[in-house]
DNA sequence: TATTGTTATACTCTATAACTATA
DNA sequence: TATAGTTATAGAGTATAACAATA
């Protein structure tokens, strides 16, 4: 029996699977990120503030799968545009932000979008369905994370 | 009941998700296709070809999640490298594309390793959950394209 | 005239390293 | 000395438009 990757072909492996669905859903939102000027790693910033409690760069940069540096240019965009700002912490080494009320109004008015086209998905999908496959992936990623680094050589070069 | 993006939090959306997931797997391989000096678009790009049918430009693109451009541009690079070639084909507009033999011993080189990712992945996750999770991915995919376009207006920007 | 692919452009993010400021 | 963040840098991909060659 042939190895799982290569089992149905490339076109179900599952690098190329995760990569489409996160290319189709990402696509229904485009346009309105688009809309409101922002960027989609922007909007996963937004977002990740949007619960209320102020976060550091290194939790943003974790939370919404980016490196830091970028995240750190990016926010100065937001902050220019008074989407964000810096509250004062204890550890003046840490920058906490949040949502200004600007920031919490643009979010309020695309989240109101974004939840109608999850509904969309949702409606067609099954809500259950989507449901069991976020914790598939969430376990999926906890998984890949527990795995040893480096198990396999690289064959010689020869 | 709130909606589902917002159900069980930002680190369990969807979109959250899926970037993980990806991410978290993807980081598994990377230092093997480090190794062979190719970007993980290349790479997709090798395996797209590597079940022997030659593919234009634009299947790859649509195959490979690219764009036509970067496709473009990232098979110079390939070819440079004597890893794939063009194959004469009966529309002289469409350039198709096959591995060079030497491409054939990179691809079979890394695939054995990518395959003993998979396993130990497999190992961990269930071989029938891995299959189902395949699965329900690329039913995502057909339901998010099956979608309407526009079905959202954008509030205001009073 | 429509299609396939390349080139051009501006922008963003990746990834790593070097640097600054604070603890 | 270690940590948090910024800045610098090189490289690659996104996305769109304009262009060339072929059908």
């Amino acid at each position: 029996m042939p190895p799982f990757s290569t089992m149905r072909g490339f076109e179900s492996s599952l690098p190329i699977a995760l990569l489409r669905a996160r290319q189709a859903t990402a696509h229904k939102f485009k346009p309105h990120t688009d809309a409101a000027g922002l960027t989609q790693p922007q909007w996963r910033v937004i977002r990740a503030l949007a619960a209320g409690e102020a976060l550091d760069v290194a939790t943003l940069a974790a939370r919404c799968v980016l490196m830091q540096p970028s995240v750190s240019r990016l926010l100065k965009g937001l902050q220019d545009r008074s989407i964000i700002e810096t509250v004062a912490g204890t550890d003046a080494r840490r920058r906490l932000l949040r949502l200004t009320d600007e920031g919490q109004r643009l979010f309020d008015r695309i989240a109101v979008i974004s939840e109608a086209v999850y509904r969309d998905i949702e409606a067609v999908y099954g809500r259950e369905d989507l449901a069991r496959l976020v914790e598939m992936l969430v376990r999926l990623r906890e998984v890949a994370e527990s795995l040893p680094d480096l198990p396999h050589e690289m064959p010689e070069l020869s």
